[in-house]
DNA sequence: ACATATTTGCTAGGTAGCTAGCAAAATTGG
DNA sequence: CCAATTTTGCTAGCTACCTAGCAAATATGT
């Protein structure tokens, strides 16, 4: 995804918040977090990038005035009209693999990733 | 790994490093830089860290000056030796399913990224 | 009503990865 | 033998992740 992002200037992760800036609409700031499962500070990084390529508006909410709603920019709309179809990676990493055999790397993997972090958040809350 | 190593100011490359001159002795940078597939400029800066913090030496080949032979230090040593067995997190990852099963995950996850460096090779042989 | 909690986003600083481009040393080919 | 190429490690600058700690705004409990 990098390698196909690189020619535009943009990483996958901020692929994801204009994919979902121009799919759902402006979002808050917080909610991307909760979407992406990344830590507070992170968002606030690649927001900081997004908005100085002027491709994401940051604005605070009247009712709330932590939190911050994002928009996709004119310049991001247009930027965000001329990416290519990224589905491609998909297709080459996995097409013509046994369904079955997928799923179960799907669960053995989901299975490790969920011990680990509970085992985590284990630690962290003593 | 991060978590478990964090009480010792070790990221997971730093520990692979130490770990690799631990056991297998004195070894040329881009060795190490082959054996972890890591580009060598992240080797640099992984390198200048340990030897910041004193762990690890860094000189270089009498016969080639161009290469540097990495060696872990008196303080490395002592710090490898307190360190604590790792081997835990495998097993809570692991421990009770389907040898079968992560065989055929392994193989997936194999083919998948075999695929996708063909890809990214291709793309940047052009 | 007001002190205490929680939530949200920020800064500062760290790890781990990347590319691009440079310089020095070593190797190779004509 | 010497010019061209390859190898090695470096710097500079980027993305993306993290924790810790702060400040402002809101919510809550007595």
């Amino acid at each position: 995804m990098d390698s196909a992002l690189r020619p535009y200037d943009l990483g996958s992760v901020q692929w994801y918040v204009l994919y979902h800036l121009a799919t759902a609409g402006p979002t808050m700031q917080r909610d991307l977090v909760r979407l992406l499962t990344i830590e507070r500070a992170t968002m606030t990084g690649i927001v900081a990038t997004l908005v100085r390529k002027g491709l994401v508006e940051q604005e605070p909410d009247r009712v709330d005035q932590r939190q911050k709603l994002l928009r996709i920019t004119a310049t991001g709309a247009k930027l965000w009209g001329e990416l290519p179809d990224l589905s491609f990676i998909r297709s080459v990493a996995f097409d013509g693999i046994d369904e079955a055999d997928i799923a179960v790397a799907v669960r053995v993997i989901q299975t490790a990733t969920e011990r680990l972090e509970n085992l985590l958040q284990k630690g962290t809350a003593s």
